[in-house]
DNA sequence: ACGATGACTTGTGGAAATACGG
DNA sequence: CCGTATTTCCACAAGTCATCGT
C-alpha cells in the first residue's frame, strides 16, 4: 500500500535540505527508512516535544496534517523534497510516501516504557493517583424508620445500607419486577444479622417509604441550596477531579475517563435480565489492582488499606481494575477519549475501515459465490456476512444462558427471529427480522433479499425448532477467522464502521447544497447522520415531551410569521413615506425596516428548519453513530468545504475526542 | 476445537449543566 | 432572574474480539 502524503515545507537552509528535511528544530534524513517501533516519528518531524501525538498547529504551519498517517508501527517511509508550483517561492514540498508494511504485526505493543529521552525528559511513562473510592455508608438518622409488618425495626448497619439501596429506587419501575424483588431479597438476607433474618421473611411486608422520603427530601434540599453552597460543592468535586482525574503518560498530563470506583448498589440489568436487583458489593482497595510504571510513584491506598496488587504491565492501557461480583467480569479505569492513546486507536479503527473500502467489492462477489458452495458451513458464513454487510448487524457472540438477557446478533440468530415471505407488498423474497439486539433494543426490519439468500435461509430453517440456531455451523470466532484471511485486521464490526462512514460520506455528497445557508447545511448533515443511525438501528423512544415541545415550536413559527407580515407592512409604509418625503430620516427608517424584515425572515427560516429536523429525528438517536461509527475526518472535511463551523456539529467533548481529526484533515479528505 | 478470560469498544439512561423564554 | 426545556456529561451495562490453557 503506497500512500502519497504531502506537506508544504520551507526549505530553509539549502545545503541542509539536500539531505535532511528540517522542520522545527529537528531533522529527518531524506530517503527510505523504517519507522522505529517505539518512537513517535511525528514529533521528530515537526519538532514538538517527545510523545505528543497532537502536534500543535503553531509549531510549524501546515505540516501537522498528515503526521498521523505515518505512525503505524513498523511502517516504511520515504521522505523527499520537491519544488512545487503552488507554493510560494523558496518553499519546497516535503513528500512522505508510505511504503508497504514489512512486518504485519508487532508482537505486543507497549503503551509505555521506562525511558529517558535524550534531553533527560521522561517519556513512555505512566503515573497516577489511583482510583477515587465511593464515600463510606452514612447511617440513617434515628427518626427515619424501617417498618416490618407495620412495626418499626432498627436494622444492623449492613442490612440498613442495602435497604437504602432499595428504598432509593422505590419510584423506579425496577422495584415492581418480580425478578428484581426476588434477587434483591435473596441478597439482602445475606447482609442481615441472625435475628433480622428470623424476623424479615417477606419482602411485601417491608416498608421502605420513610427511607425513600428521606433520600428524596435530601435530594430536594441539595437542589435548593443557595448559590454559594452549590459553588462550594462544585469546587470540591473540581478538587477531586484535579487530584484523581489525571495521569501522566509519555510526559503528558492526560485526562482519565472514569477515575471513580463504582459505588455499591443494586444491579440494574437491561431488558429481561435474570440478575437484576442483585447486590453489587462495595469495592475496597484490597479488591483493586493498580497498574503503572515501575519507576513511577506508586499511588497510596487509603489509610489502613492495601492494594490487592500493583503491577507494571505496559501491554495494557488500564490504570486500575477490579472484579465485579454480579457477572464476575473485570472493570477498568482507563483514559478519556480525548487522550492520545485512545485517539490513536480510534484513528486506527477508521484506517482499518478505509482499507476495507478497497477490498469490499471483491469480498462481496466472493460471498455471492459462496452462497452456492457445496459446504453448508461456507453457505451459512456467506449469508451471515451478507446480513452483516447489508444490514450492519452486530457479530452476535454466543452468551451463557441464564446469566444475561436473551439478546442476539447475526451469528446467534435463531429460527424464530426471521420470517420468510416469497412475496410481500409487491416485492420478492422478503425476510422479516424481529429480534432483540444489544441492550434489548428491538430490531425490526423487512428486507427484500436475493433469491439465493432466500433459498439458503429456507434450507437453514428446515427441520428446526423455533429456538434452534439459524446458522448452526457458524459462530463469530470462525467468521472472524475467515474475515482475517480476507483482509488483515478485518472483523465483523469493521463492516459496521465501514458502512456507517461510507453512508455518511455518500449522503453528505447527495444532500448538501452549496448555495444553502449554514442552518440548511446543518439540516443536511443531520439527515445524513440520520441515515446512518437508521442503518445501525440506533433508535430511541419518542421523548416524553415531544408533542408538547413540537407544539411550542409551531406556536413560535406562527408568531414569527405574524411578525414577518407585520415587518413587511411596516416596510411598505416606510417606503411610501420615503417616496413622499424623500428625507434622510425617512431613508434611514426605510433601510432599518428592510433590515428588520430580512432578519425576521431568516429567523423564521431557521425555526422552520428546526421543526423539520425535530420531526424527522423524533425516533432516532444520532449520538452513538457520531461518536463511534463515523470517521470524524469526513465531518471535518465537509465542514471546511462548506464553511460550516465545526462547533455546529461537534460539541466541546466531541471536539476533544476528535482533536486528531480536526488537526489533520483538509477539505478534500476522502474516506 | 473450544470454553474461559481479559481488554477494549459501544450503547443507553439519567443526572447535571446550560440555554431559553417569560 | 426564575423555571423549564434541551443538551451534555457520566455511570455503567453490554457488546466484540483476541488469546490462552486444555
Amino acid at each position: 500500500m503506497v500512500g502519497m502524503l504531502q506537506t508544504a515545507y520551507d526549505g530553509g537552509n539549502a545545503a541542509d535540505s539536500l539531505h535532511h528535511a528540517v522542520i522545527g528544530h529537528r531533522s529527518a534524513p531524506l530517503g527510505s527508512w523504517n519507522l522505529p517501533r517505539d518512537r513517535c516519528l511525528s514529533c521528530e518531524l515537526i519538532g514538538c516535544f517527545p510523545g505528543s501525538l497532537f502536534p500543535r498547529r503553531e509549531v510549524i504551519a501546515g505540516c501537522c496534517r498528515h503526521v498521523w498517517d505515518m505512525l503505524s508501527n513498523g511502517c516504511r517511509l520515504r521522505l523527499a523534497l520537491r519544488p512545487c508550483c503552488t507554493l510560494p517561492p523558496g518553499w519546497r514540498l516535503l513528500t512522505v510516501t508510505t511504503l508497504p508494511v514489512q512486518s504485519r504485526k508487532p508482537a505486543v505493543r507497549p503503551w509505555w516504557e521506562e525511558k529517558n529521552y535524550e534531553d533527560g525528559v521522561k517519556w513512555k511513562f505512566l503515573e497516577h493517583r489511583g482510583p477515587y473510592f465511593a464515600p463510606g455508608y452514612e447511617p440513617l438518622p434515628d427518626d427515619v424508620r424501617f417498618l416490618y409488618d407495620g412495626e418499626p425495626m432498627k436494622l444492623s448497619l449492613e442490612a440498613e445500607e442495602v435497604a437504602t439501596f432499595y428504598g432509593k429506587m422505590l419510584d423506579h419501575e425496577y422495584t415492581t419486577k418480580e425478578i428484581f424483588q426476588k434477587n434483591f431479597f435473596t441478597d439482602w438476607k445475606t447482609q442481615m444479622s441472625k435475628e433480622e433474618k428470623k424476623t424479615i421473611k417477606q419482602l411485601y411486608k417491608c416498608d421502605f417509604s420513610e427511607i425513600h422520603k428521606y433520600f428524596y427530601d435530601k435530594n430536594e434540599a441539595r437542589k435548593a441550596l443557595p448559590k454559594e453552597e452549590k459553588q462550594k460543592l462544585k469546587e470540591e468535586t473540581n478538587k477531586i477531579q484535579e487530584e484523581y482525574g489525571y495521569c501522566t503518560l509519555d510526559g503528558h498530563r492526560e485526562k482519565i475517563g472514569n477515575f471513580k470506583i463504582e459505588p455499591p448498589g443494586l444491579f440494574r440489568g437491561r431488558g429481561d435480565h435474570p440478575k437484576m436487583g442483585m447486590l453489587k458489593l462495595r469495592i475496597r482497595p484490597e479488591d483493586v489492582i493498580i497498574n503503572c510504571s515501575k519507576d513511577a510513584k506508586i499511588p497510596e491506598p487509603p489509610p489502613g488499606h492495601k492494594w490487592k496488587e500493583v503491577r507494571f504491565d505496559n501491554a495494557v492501557t488500564w490504570l486500575a481494575s477490579w472484579t465485579e461480583n454480579i457477572q464476575g467480569s473485570i472493570k477498568y479505569i482507563m483514559l478519556n477519549p480525548s487522550s492520545k492513546l485512545k485517539g490513536e486507536k480510534d484513528w486506527q479503527k477508521y484506517e482499518t475501515a478505509r482499507r476495507l473500502k478497497s477490498v469490499v467489492t471483491q469480498i462481496r462477489s466472493q460471498y455471492r459465490l459462496d452462497w452456492k458452495s457445496r459446504e453448508m458451513k461456507k453457505r451459512q458464513r456467506a449469508v451471515a456476512l451478507y446480513f452483516i454487510d447489508k444490514l450492519a448487524l452486530r457479530a452476535g457472540n454466543e452468551k451463557e444462558e441464564g446469566e444475561t438477557a436473551d439478546t442476539v446478533g447475526c451469528c446467534s440468530l435463531r429460527v424464530e427471529h426471521i420470517q420468510l415471505y416469497p412475496e410481500m407488498d409487491g416485492q420478492h423474497y422478503v425476510v422479516e427480522f424481529d429480534f432483540l439486539g444489544k441492550d434489548s433494543i428491538r430490531y425490526y426490519n423487512k428486507v427484500p433479499v436475493e433469491k439465493e439468500v432466500f433459498k439458503n435461509l429456507k434450507r437453514f430453517m428446515e427441520n428446526k425448532n423455533p429456538d434452534d440456531d439459524l446458522f448452526d455451523r457458524l459462530n463469530t470466532s470462525n467468521l472472524n477467522k475467515h474475515l482475517q484471511d480476507l483482509m488483515d485486521g478485518l472483523t465483523a464490526k469493521v463492516f459496521r464502521t465501514y458502512n456507517a462512514s461510507i453512508t455518511l460520506q455518500d449522503q453528505l455528497k447527495a444532500l448538501t447544497n452549496e448555495e444553502d445557508n449554514v442552518a440548511a447545511k446543518i439540516l443536511s448533515y443531520n439527515r445524513a447522520n440520520r441515515a446512518v443511525a437508521l442503518l445501525c438501528n440506533h433508535q430511541r423512544a419518542l421523548p416524553k415531551t415531544f408533542e408538547k415541545s413540537m407544539q411550542n415550536l409551531q406556536a413560535k413559527i406562527d408568531a414569527k410569521e405574524l411578525q414577518v407580515k407585520e415587518a413587511k407592512k411596516e416596510l411598505k409604509k416606510a417606503k411610501a413615506d420615503h417616496k413622499a418625503k424623500n428625507l434622510d430620516r425617512t431613508k434611514k427608517e426605510m433601510e432599518k425596516k428592510k433590515k428588520q424584515r430580512e432578519r425576521l425572515e431568516e429567523q423564521l427560516m431557521k425555526l422552520k428548519l428546526q421543526a423539520t429536523d425535530k420531526e424527522e429525528n423524533k425516533q432516532v438517536a444520532l449520538g452513538t453513530s457520531k461518536l463511534n461509527y463515523l470517521d470524524p475526518r469526513i465531518t471535518v472535511a465537509w465542514c471546511k468545504k462548506y464553511g460550516v463551523p465545526i462547533e455546529k456539529i461537534y460539541n466541546k467533548t466531541q471536539r476533544e475526542k476528535f482533536a486528531w481529526a480536526i488537526d489533520m484533515t483538509n477539505e478534500d479528505f476522502e474516506f
